[in-house]
DNA sequence: CTCCCGATAT
DNA sequence: ATATCAGGAG
């Protein structure tokens, strides 16, 4: 069975046992995404949406932030960690937004990585969810682990593997696929003790191969 | 490459 | 005690 058998075995697996593909990250507008996803940097998503459901309730515009003093910013995300970089950027990031793209925020990947705070992952989640056509495909700590383990790439430099998966990974699963694989690694194929006993995609991975 | 960094699982 | 969590910037 070739690579491109596996993806489709792979995904067709996935996608019964996952059901659709979207964030876990809670939001009511791609702003709120955006900001969502730059907190979620090294931090679960579960602790994102503690904090953006108390947060939201205070603000949740460029407007909001940009008049906001970072060490207020601070104050509300603190827990998601990595906190005086993501309250620096996410004022920036909204004042940028204002001043560059009329308050929106843009939803190309040129734009959207020179804002603050926010690189190919951020961008490609981001359009991946609002649009459903990413530029690009996704690669976070769990599509670098998992796709790896299956035996599609050979690194752990996520500009290197998305190059490679971009290479031959059909344009219609560049959204399904880092979703699908990200589902998977938190529930089965873990970091620290995957449970390869439950794992409905076993014998497609490189182990077993 | 290093640094940023709190919360949680193991 | 240590590894890990939907990374990005210098």
């Amino acid at each position: 069975m070739n690579r491109r058998e596996r993806l489709e075995n792979i995904i067709a697996i996935l996608k019964k046992e996952y059901g659709e593909s979207k964030v876990m990250l809670n939001y009511n507008t791609p702003f709120e995404l955006l900001i969502a996803v730059i907190l979620s940097a090294q931090c679960t998503d579960k602790r994102v949406n503690m904090v953006t459901k108390e947060m939201y309730k205070i603000v949740n515009t460029p407007e909001g932030f940009a008049n906001m003093e970072v060490e207020e910013i601070e104050k509300l995300i603190k827990s998601t960690g990595f906190y005086r970089n993501k309250a620096k950027n996410i004022k920036q990031c909204s004042i940028d937004i204002i001043e560059k793209y009329d308050g929106k925020v843009p939803m190309n990947m040129d734009d959207l990585i020179n804002l603050a705070g926010v690189g190919r992952k951020t961008a490609n989640v981001v359009m991946g969810d609002i649009t459903k056509e990413p530029e690009g495909i996704v690669v976070d700590t769990h599509v670098k682990r998992l796709s790896n383990r299956i035996g599609f790439v050979k690194t752990n430099n996520p500009i290197i593997i998305e190059r490679e998966l971009m290479k031959w990974v059909p344009k219609k699963y560049w959204f399904d696929y880092p979703n699908l694989l990200i589902r998977h690694g938190r529930a089965i194929c873990k970091a620290r003790k995957a449970e390869c006993n439950k794992c409905g995609i076993n014998e497609y991975c490189k182990k077993n191969i």
